[in-house]
DNA sequence: TCATGGATTTGATCTATATCAAAGCGCACC
DNA sequence: GGTGCGCTTTGATATAGATCAAATCCATGA
């Protein structure tokens, strides 16, 4: 694996300038978080935060995938986030959170020992500013996935879940929220994760999964990559409301 | 209707003190808030807030039920969050919401302009940190209801709505979190609300009533009103881990 | 007191998705 | 370069909950 870059101005995995740039971290700042950081890695399927636990750190994803998940008393679970490059897991001021967080793939995480990161925050009103836009933006992708979780179709999960890759993906190359032509698209996941996140099975993952091949929507190279051929259509099926999305 | 409470020390609907006793706001920021304050009311079914439209106040829920709620092209629709008394809306820093906020009762909100109480709170950071605490809140109550949505069965679903409410009405009544003795409890919205929040038809609501009426666990004193015979029962039907839900 | 209309309950039937089952496929490891 | 084991696909069947339909309840106002 490459060696995971340095904590510098151009880390993309620290947490405050991760997903827009935080032009106001000063140098002193900068040193300060370079004292407490630590990259961390895990195997797929690790463990890396149980519910309950005492948060010892905060995190940024470097790179692979990690989820967050609810498990009922019998076992069913249910995946209630999912966290890609550059996404945050921690919660300021918590001790405690009340989901387990596994790894996806093989994850390396850039880890900030918790007490030293909130005394940062204190300090520093602009960082703290940041934590509460990421509290909100994941509260906004949360309720959208209530939406997809109590009313969407089967077929309209799957394309919602294709659409969202691919708007990911395409940020990450090119900073823009809204590709239009086709493209190849990692799908980083098991059909069993899949339908975790979904509140399905995998066997009706892996059905419209043929569905939307069939329909000439994508395209499937192999088990973890599809080609989206036709992305308006793909958008169409996810039967959400044209203008205003949380993806939008 | 009552004249709304005035606000001061002792105010429930102030947003900063609601759902805890925030003992850190001083004279001046009293008197400060004071001036941007606002009562609003509005008839059940009222829209308050439209998605997408700018926002021109944030508030504090004094009375009655709000609820935010999210559609689909065709029109099916899934609640996303149930405002009580002393819940909060707004999003501190941002412009827009991507959900419409609507009545589910006849409510009164205590409302603040936005712009002067973001200047508040850029200036007090102990308000900036309880609003993080309130986002954080919500996210722990969407993620729950991430869980109920994709996998529990309407029984379940139903037995952790009135769990709910049971938690929260005993909770604004004692200021204890777990109730041990059975209730009379106030359901404050119609069938069909209650099948938007939970993702079932109202059918299905109405008939999973009947059943843990049957069950013995509830009695129906009215269409709005229901007294649990068996709480433990009714928490046993919720299906989640006995150890460690948001609610307990 | 009765008529009206929305809300609710209950019944009959349908269907999307779950569940159960059995091949395929392909990568990792010998 | 074969073998075994996950992962995936596909098929057959079952079922929870949706949908369609009809009473019933009950608050409201004439």
């Amino acid at each position: 694996m490459m060696n995971p870059p340095l904590f510098d101005a151009a880390c993309s995995a620290c947490p405050i300038r991760h997903r827009a740039v935080c032009a106001r971290c000063d140098a002193e700042e900068m040193a300060q978080l370079e004292t407490i950081k630590s990259y961390r890695t895990f195997a797929a399927g690790d463990a890396i935060l149980w519910r309950g636990e005492p948060l010892a750190f905060v995190a940024s994803v470097v790179s692979g995938v990690a989820s967050l998940s609810k498990t009922l008393e019998d076992g069913r679970t249910q995946m209630v986030g999912l966290l890609l490059p550059s996404d945050f897991i921690g919660r300021p001021g918590r001790d405690t959170i009340d989901f387990d967080v596994t790894a996806t793939t093989d994850v390396v995480l850039c880890c900030f020992a918790r007490k030293p990161f909130e005394a940062l925050i204190e300090d520093t009103p602009h960082v703290a500013q940041r934590l509460m836009e990421l509290a909100l933006d994941e509260l906004d992708a949360a309720r959208d996935w209530m939406l997809l979780l109590g009313r969407k179709t089967a077929r309209e999960k799957i394309a919602t879940f294709l659409d969202m890759l691919a708007r990911r993906s395409h940020l990450a190359a090119t900073g823009d929220a809204a590709p239009t032509a086709s493209a190849l698209l990692d799908v980083p996941m098991t059909r069993d994760q899949i339908a975790n996140y979904l509140g399905l099975t995998l066997e009706t993952v892996s059905r419209q999964f043929s569905v939307l091949k069939r329909d000439g929507i994508i395209d499937q190279v192999d088990r973890r990559q599809v080609t989206v051929r036709d992305l308006s259509r793909l958008q169409q099926a996810t039967g959400d409301d044209a203008d205003g999305g949380v993806w939008s």
